[in-house]
DNA sequence: ATTTTATAAAATTTCGAGATTTTGGTATAT
DNA sequence: ATATACCAAAATCTCGAAATTTTATAAAAT
């Protein structure tokens, strides 16, 4: 694999996952010592996060990650709502079995951890393996849409929500909720309504509108 | 402005108004010498570029032109009917008298040039200027959605539907259907009517959903 | 005291060349 | 005839440094 897709990957992850401080500048120079690799190698891979939205871009002044707002967070949220929404029911009309098979059991795991979490004095340890597992039910969700545009797109959108909401989430207030709302999306896949699929997905993600301009 | 930035808008326009072949190969050391700049800098334009999707990269073997296939427009499509939509639906709401003139003058204008391209020998002359409008047009559809999210969004799903559309349709054929459908679309937002706005822009689109699986 | 100007330091952008990998052609073996 | 191994040419990737621009600091002017 090359260095510059190696640079790409981790940092996407510290981007999302919180690795470093709101808005804090992204230095090519630094990042490139800590890499054992050139700065042009960094420069490349921030500019193509900068086009993901992980990353903001200025001319003649550098990166920076991308600064977090209740309204940025709403308008994820919105279109998060809409996307997966949409690839949830195009996979419930397409998917068949295997599909029902794999969301099954992508909520099997997910529960379990979410109830281990529940459980748990210190939940922060278990924020990577959640982190996982929430967003491959999240994908399998809409896995059987049948467009791959659909799914790329809903991914750059997952990724940008996460790294809105990390750290400040972590410390899992919700999960009895969360566990709650995972089921009832799972049930209503499963009798295969559509309006309703799509109605529990809102109201999963609901309590992140807040702050919001948009319609409901 | 930066070499970078300039090249990367020159190559983006391009890549939609086809100027480049269909999967063509692009090189960035040939590019460099028609730009007349280094490789690296085009190489850094050509990456965000493959963030974006009009330009596909692989591993060790450079950037190509994305390919093209009704597969592609179809899922394009049908992210633009959903996007659009919702965009134009809370611009009705949000919207405004502003909002409202502004709609109706880039109405006007693409109007204007559309009839002039039913009634011209050589329509192809007419196609930049036509673009331009149309997609101003759309633009403003959504201008008042109240999110930069989803413009931002949609601005690049517009601009890969482009890149697949561009050459083939430029003869033109449908020209009087569209006249009919952008005025459908503005007497459908006027009224203020959600779902029939909606409706109008699917029939706009219906016609590049040919051979999809996804459901309409 | 505040603004303007000049200068130095730091950061960003661009470059061209060297290192690495792929591609295409030729020879050798099965 | 097909497949494999080898080599040379071409293309891609990475680097470190030079050129440019911004930022910070201090001196001069209002």
């Amino acid at each position: 694999m090359s260095k510059e897709l190696d640079i790409y990957t981790t940092l996407q992850d510290r981007l999302i996952f919180n690795g470093f401080e709101h808005g804090a500048k992204l230095r090519a120079e630094l990042l490139a010592k800590e890499f054992g690799c050139s700065a042009s190698t960094v420069r490349e891979a921030l500019f193509r996060l900068s086009t993901v939205g992980l990353v903001r871009f200025q001319e003649q002044r550098g990166f920076r990650v991308t600064e977090k707002s209740a309204t940025k967070l709403a308008e994820l949220t919105h279109l998060r709502v809409l996307l997966e929404g949409e690839g949830a029911v195009l996979s419930i009309r397409n998917g068949g079995v295997s599909w029902g098979a794999r969301l099954t059991a992508a909520h099997y795991k997910l529960s379990y951890i979410e109830k281990q979490i529940r459980g748990c004095e210190n939940p922060e340890t278990l924020a990577d393996i959640w982190s996982l597992s929430e967003k491959e039910f999240h994908q399998t969700l809409i896995s059987a849409c049948g467009s791959d545009t659909l799914q790329q797109m809903h991914g750059r959108i997952y990724a940008q929500f996460r790294q809105q909401l990390m750290v400040v989430d972590m410390r899992f207030d919700f999960i009895s909720e969360n566990i709650q709302h995972h089921a009832s999306i799972l049930e209503a896949v499963m009798s295969g309504d559509e309006d309703l699929t799509r109605q529990r997905i809102h109201e999963h993600l609901e309590r992140h509108l807040v702050g919001d301009t948009l319609g409901d």
